[in-house]
RNA sequence: GCUGGCGUAGCUCAGUCGGCAGAGCACCUGAUUUGUAAUCAGGCGGUUGUGGGUUCGAUUCCCGUCGCCAGCUCCA
């Protein structure tokens, strides 16, 4: 029975002991497998290569995998992984190849070896175009353990994993002069590998740890035809357009120094950009209820002592000293807030507490992991801190949830994927029973908005459960912004108490949350989910008024004050220039709107409006325009 | 932090097999007075990231260093 051809199950007859180009070719014959391209097949879910026995019974179901199933993919950018090995082997006798693995961008291929040169790259590619031109069978060799050894006696690596492979027979494909360990299954012949390109070097180490040795990393990229590599290559330009590192200096946002590696410096118009996000998240966190709070950003270091800081993180964290005692730069808000919280007695009927600090933490971060905004060595977080009882923590979850959603929502991520982590099996504090209720709770909270999330067990902060927000942006990307994390921990360490209903002092529970996560980084994000194409509310630079002439500079100037007056973020652009250059370069810097003055709208009190789309709306009064685009602002239109 | 690549005008980039450092854009000045994505001309602008070495001579070759880029590792 063979699936997945579209219809129902196709049942085709061959001869005992048939491979399954048997198959492809009977039902070929009978009209079924047109166009079908099959790299690999599944036979009973497991996948195996095209020259393997067809099952010999015919209630073992089976579907040919192409390019189109994941499956498939894989088994196409894995033989090209191979025949990158291949084309190394020829030209690099000496290089040892180690693993090949396909990769969400790919695949790559570590070799033992001296660095490659972007020439090396091309030579391997043309090898690799040889190779494929050879339209070289691609064969299974089964063998056992003994036999491995010695095949691949000279390879340390292989050796290696021969030895940590589980008992039973290995395999091994081979392609012309070329051996490789293999679990398989692979396309039949090289010359199904018609489109590839080797898109870049790297180090990395044996097994991913930085204690081994290095190797040498090719990454390629592979598809079954021209037209969807040269699709791929030009979305990987797309998304190079859209870096917010390019766009933040094309639109004066922001800058890196030397003089401060992994700290940014916000520009004029970037900080309209932060103010203004700043703006909407107050104004949200007040109808939440939160109130505000800013904490010192140098503390003394026993109150890093007291959080845990200094144990865990302290390489992390920048050291002074003031008067000749120790203290650091703060890498979070948290112990700050406690000492707020502390400053008075507390009651129960304060409860739920909710103090919010947008608080600039300072973190060493490895040299090499800097990232423009995405990640820096200086951050605010929209940190906030809710103090409640244990039996609140399920409702204050709810109420956070609902606004992680809203403040998404309103910069237009709707994509929102969640993720639940549990308790670690190791070095986490507290007792049972109080993980049980904060995961249950967590749980609950998620349950009753109707939320899916993924299960993470085990990936829990030592001091609490946690549940992680995600957000997709117009390309697709995920990325980890909210975070809401219930603590037992903190509290107790700082003996922060509050006054309960019986009398007695007890001691809170701390949920720390953050939604948009880094300022920096949400507004990096958000650079590239618009490409600099900000909506009218973000951007920096709404509306740029364009005279047509020296004649009309008095009534444009005019026009500017009013939109400014009415809280529009307007310019007047008075250079001698053509209006066509005026558009054009308010075109370039993503403007909303450009109001075009000339003798008619002088005369009139219009102003001609073009979109940023190109759309032209012809004149209009201007009082209209104003009122239009206010109400646009202010709605927060996407 | 590790491996590799790269640092030339505010920006984007040429160039120099070791011999007077260039273009476009931006900016300034002048002409032009402009109607929906670039008007023309002229001008300003650089210790070639930085420190050292080799050399008659270094932007070019070598070493150190800082920074950037890609990946690895890390990310409370």
């Amino acid at each position: 029975m063979v699936d997945g051809l579209g219809g129902g199950p196709v049942k085709v007859d061959v001869p005992p002991q048939s491979n399954f180009f048997e198959v492809l070719k009977a039902l070929k014959a009978a009209g079924h497998a047109k166009g079908l391209n099959a790299l690999a097949v599944l036979v009973d879910g497991v996948a195996v290569d095209l020259v393997a026995t067809v099952p010999g019974s015919s209630a073992v179901p089976v579907r040919f995998l192409t390019f189109d199933d994941a499956a498939g993919q894989e088994v196409f950018r894995h033989s090209t992984a191979h025949l990158l090995a291949h084309a190394v082997s020829r030209l690099f006798p000496d290089v040892l190849p180690t693993i090949g693995p396909v990769v969400e961008e790919g695949f790559y291929y570590d070799f033992a070896a001296t660095p490659f040169t972007p020439e090396d790259l091309e030579r391997l590619e043309v090898e690799m175009r040889k190779i494929v031109a050879e339209d070289l069978p691609v064969q299974r060799l089964e063998m056992t353990r003994d036999e491995a050894l010695v095949a691949f006696a000279s390879n340390r690596f292989k050796v290696q994993m021969i030895r940590e492979f589980e008992d039973g027979s290995i395999t091994a494909y081979r392609q012309g002069d070329f051996i490789d360990l293999c679990r398989g299954p692979h396309v039949p012949r090289t010359r199904m590998l018609k489109s590839f390109k080797l898109t870049k070097v790297a180090g990395a180490y044996w097994r991913g740890d930085q204690k081994n040795e290095q190797l040498q990393r090719i990454y390629g990229i592979s598809f079954p035809d021209a037209a969807r590599l040269e699709a791929h290559l030009k979305a990987l330009d797309e998304a190079r357009e859209r870096d917010h590192r390019k766009i933040g200096q094309e639109m004066d946002l922001f800058s890196f120094h030397d003089e401060g590696t992994g700290f940014p410096f916000w520009h004029a118009r970037g900080m309209v950009l932060r103010n203004t996000v700043v703006e909407y998240w107050r104004e949200v966190h007040r109808k939440y209820l939160y109130n505000e709070i800013l904490t010192p950003a140098i503390l003394n270091m026993s109150l890093w002592q007291t959080s845990g800081h200094y144990d865990h993180y302290r390489k992390n964290m920048y050291v002074t000293q003031i008067d000749e005692v120790d203290h650091a730069v703060k890498p979070m808000n948290c112990p700050g807030g406690l000492l707020v919280y502390k400053s008075r007695l507390h009651s129960y009927r304060e409860f739920p507490l909710r103090v919010a600090e947008l608080g600039a933490v300072h973190r060493h971060e490895l040299s090499g992991v800097l990232h423009g905004l995405f990640r820096v060595r200086s951050f605010t977080q929209d940190d906030a801190h809710i103090f409640c009882t244990p039996e609140q923590v399920e409702a204050s979850v709810v109420e956070t949830i609902r606004l992680v959603f809203e403040i998404y929502r309103t910069f237009g991520f709707t994509d929102v994927h969640v993720e639940l982590s549990t308790r670690p099996l190791q070095g986490s504090i507290g007792s049972d029973e109080v993980w049980r209720v904060a995961e249950a709770g967590l749980e609950a909270a998620l349950k009753s908005q109707d939320i899916d999330y993924k299960l993470n067990p085990g990936d829990g902060a030592f001091y609490g459960p946690k549940i992680d927000f995600h957000v997709k942006d117009c390309m697709g990307r995920s990325w980890q912004c909210g975070t809401i994390q219930v603590d037992f921990s903190m509290p107790d360490r700082f003996h922060a108490t509050y006054e309960a209903e019986d009398g007695t002092r007890k001691i809170p529970v701390m949920i720390h949350r953050a939604i948009l996560g880094s300022l920096e980084r949400f507004i990096g994000i958000l650079i590239e989910n618009f490409a600099g194409k900000f909506p009218l509310w973000l951007n920096p630079t709404q509306v740029k008024v364009l005279p047509i002439g020296d004649k009309f500079s008095d009534y444009a100037k005019q026009v500017g004050d009013e939109l400014v007056r009415a809280g529009l973020r307007a310019e007047v652009d008075l250079r001698n220039e053509k209006l066509g250059k005026k558009i054009r370069d308010a075109q370039m810097q993503h403007v909303n709107y450009q109001l075009v003055c000339g003798a008619r709208e002088a005369e009139t009190g219009t102003v001609a409006v073009r979109m940023r789309s190109g759309e032209d709306l012809g004149a209009l009064p201007l009082a209209e325009v104003i009122a239009r685009l206010k109400d646009e602002n202010d709605r927060r239109v996407l």
